[in-house]
DNA sequence: AACTATCATTTTGCATACAAAATGCAATAA
DNA sequence: TTATTGCATTTTGTATGCAAAATGATAGTT
């Protein structure tokens, strides 16, 4: 009995598990920035815990990469560097790519029409020039492909370097003339899963990865380093 | 001064670190096997140190993904079932063609060389029947690929997958006709190599290691499930 | 002035202590 | 017998305390 109503158990949520969140959260809104020392205890007051599960947290974050733990000298949130970058876009163009072979191989007609229905959603605020929201469609369709392809494992391994990149994602289409080409890229990819041509599919978002590798470098270089991105 | 001589600083090993290598140790090795219950004190005891560093070590492997930590009830080994197998593989085999990609476009004649050596070693140990050695050379091989991709987060992810799945690598090679069938693709695999074609090259290792996971499964159906693997 | 040396302070790493939750078992009821 | 309840024990989660290392400021030396 209560086969389906309580199998979805309430837990308590654990004390180090929020903090990861909240760090994680943190980070990404920029509140905490890179190469800066956080000593633990300030961290402990700010949330309202003693260190040790906040040491566990840092812990987790660590083996993500997010933040770097130098022994005996504190925990700050790792910068991200041209060469990391350059790392880090192939890796995810590899993980892309097999989405979207996987997705080809899996999805519904009506998974289809929804990465459809996003597409021109963005196709109009692209016209528009509204950034943000298309940025917003942009990774929705991302995330929906990787989502049809059914391998949570791949969107876990992809999301951990996602976090690791996340700050510098918006400097992606910092020139217009990118911003049209990755329009054009995503013309591509549509017509590719419409035709469910999983080979073609993988080689379009690789190169789309790469192509925003490219379009972040230029940006980084163009803001000469010291200011307080990556 | 001292510039290039003490960069590489000599560090008091962290205990936490040094549990998580230990515990990784133990699980490769099999003396903690899947879904086993370990209470933290018996951990402490064969470590001799206090829960603190432990329960650290422990959050750092569940984020790896190689224990399973169940709130309030304690770490076990995460289990591999063969819908991990699935999911894994076809993640290691796009890290794989990635790093042969890589490899073709960096790799010095001596790289080659090396791989080519250690190829022709292995060829001999498959004629002999020697599986451990063939094995062993088999592992070293991608190894070298990987490290001459020249991406150290590529191998550390790569890495990351490898340790989750490496209690059921042995069985991979079980069958004599598989046996066979990998030293032939291994042959193929050398001689896109040498001819630097990259994009062969990981064509190659893919599906290499899509091979890998049939042969897996097949040999993991026929343990009927019970035994004491994965 | 620049470079060391010394020492108080801060911060980290680990051990211990205590509270809450889970587990196991016996006693009881159906 | 099989379930179920209640309680003692074990185990986990978090807080605190202590020692070692790092940091920072001051004083002394060249």
């Amino acid at each position: 009995m209560f086969a389906s109503l309580t199998h979805t158990q309430i837990r308590k949520p654990l004390l180090h598990e929020e903090i990861v969140a909240r760090l994680r959260t943190l980070i990404f809104h920029g509140e905490l920035l890179p190469d800066v020392r956080v000593p633990e205890k300030d961290l402990c007051q700010r949330f309202g815990i003693s260190r040790t599960p906040l040491r566990e947290a840092l812990k987790v974050l660590a083996s993500e990469g997010l933040i770097t733990l130098l022994p005996n000298r504190g925990a700050r949130v790792t910068r991200l560097t041209p060469a990391d970058a350059e790392e880090l876009f192939p890796i995810m163009g590899a993980l892309e790519a097999l989405s979207g072979e996987l997705a080809c191989l899996r999805a519904s007609d009506s998974d289809i029409a929804e990465i459809r229905a996003l597409h021109y959603q963005m196709a109009l605020h692209h016209a528009r020039v509204e950034h943000h929201q298309y940025s917003q469609l942009n990774q929705a369709i991302h995330r929906k492909i990787m989502e049809t392809a059914r391998n949570p494992s791949l969107t876990s391994v992809y999301d951990g370097l996602e976090g690791r990149v996340r700050r510098v994602r918006y400097l992606a289409n910092s020139s217009r003339q990118r911003w049209n080409e990755a329009m054009f890229e995503h013309e591509a990819i549509l017509r590719a899963l419409e035709d469910r041509d999983g080979e073609q599919l993988a080689v379009l978002l690789k190169s789309h990865l790469m192509s925003k590798l490219g379009a972040v470098k230029r940006a980084l270089g163009s803001i000469s380093y010291s200011s307080e991105c990556l």
